[in-house]
DNA sequence: ATTGTTAGTGAACAGTGTTTACTTTCTGAA
DNA sequence: TTCAGAAAGTAAACACTGTTCACTAACAAT
């Protein structure tokens, strides 16, 4: 308790941590979780593989981080809109859209981040740090949002928010698994006029909305 | 061309064939891609790793034969709640329903199907080969399914089912990729009662064919 | 019987993540 | 300033992986 949090040797260290991120970052972009191996990371900042594992204690807790720093990613976005003043109707859908085009934006970092190498790896709910974590997070503003809609009646009373959020999440989520693993996702028929993501994103975020609407009338 | 398609050496050599995927299976079923390795399958069934590759050419094709296989198994179920003779909502509902029960069923294959090694493998539209393959005629069953309920008019007449097919396919890929990887999905908060998955997965049908509903009145 | 194709193998190649034993470098206190 | 101890960094090995190659043994057809 000396000075505060960071002596010389440490932020020295961070800042090797962090620049062995920043190049793993830039492989796993290009080429996802296969194509970054620890020798080439090594390679890439002149140091031996073993030297990694002074940093991270596994090749897994590293991609951990990048994924963890990819939904803080998302979470920034939607929050953006989600705090906006625009009419529900109009948020709503520009959170569920937003999420996709960032998710689109990294299709690596999306679907490791779901496709953890073992299967039921990171918490998803239920277990303790949902909340905590950024994909909890990302949930609760959805499911808040959701909570709003039901409140002004735009959507049905009987939905369940929290229960609704996970409905919504998987529909949001396909999409951009699909995006993810497909490129050229949504590709049309060779003869017919080809619609573009754009377009097919705010598409599918207004059907998944309209899953909860009210009909007054 | 002499006795027809089924000399001995080939029935011989097709059963082989056999015997390797049916012991691939069990064991991709239990461990996933990941855990099936050419070396742990060649014990199993008393054969040296390079015999394995006489039958296949790689360890990817074999998996794909996995695959087909698999998606062959949804859509027989599908099919078999597409032809029958329910009312037109129910019809759809379960169809959605079955793709996720079957998907459910065999975690591993689900995600594998998808998530193929490299990004962008596998026809999935567009592409030559797309209209024949198994995922070519489920998709196909689902537009075809649509397209009956603009006619018959529980769908908005705005709808293109070829269109809402593919964001409908996006929604209940979502939620069956959600239940690959999670295997308690969908856990609720400790506190709460946990909602059963057969009941999530209705409501989440229920909810995506909703998006399509016309509103008379 | 001889040829040629096919089935099957052991050993190796080129990778992978990770660990261990070791050296060097740096830091904090006597 | 010296000196112990911790931390940084490494070469080499371990235990895997998918895959290929040269080779032998068995079988089919002429």
């Amino acid at each position: 308790m000396t000075v505060a949090t960071s002596s010389p040797a440490e932020r020295r260290r961070n800042k090797i941590r962090a620049r062995i991120l920043s190049a793993a970052e830039s492989v796993f972009a290009r080429e996802g979780a296969e194509g970054l191996s620890i020798r080439r990371l090594a390679e890439n900042i002149d140091y031996s593989p073993a030297a990694i594992y002074k940093y991270f204690s596994s090749k897994d807790e590293l991609v951990d981080e990048l994924k963890e720093t990819f939904f803080e990613l998302i979470l920034e976005n939607v929050h953006l809109i989600a705090d906006r003043s625009a009419p529900f109707a109009e948020r709503a859908r520009e959170c569920l859209a937003t999420y996709i085009r960032v998710a689109a934006d990294k299709p690596y970092h999306y679907a490791a981040a779901f496709a953890g190498e073992s299967v039921s790896t990171g918490p998803v709910d239920n277990e303790p740090g949902f909340e905590e974590s950024k994909k909890g997070q990302a949930f609760n503003v959805l499911r808040n949002m959701i909570a709003e809609g039901v409140e002004i009646g735009a959507f049905r009373t009987e939905i369940d928010p929290s229960l609704a959020a996970k409905s919504v999440w998987a529909s949001m989520h396909g999409l951009a698994m699909m995006i993810a693993h497909i490129p050229t996702y949504p590709a049309l028929k060779s003869g017919q006029p080809a619609m573009a993501r754009e377009a097919f994103i705010e598409f599918h975020a207004d059907q998944v909305i309209r899953g909860m609407e009210a009909h007054h009338g």
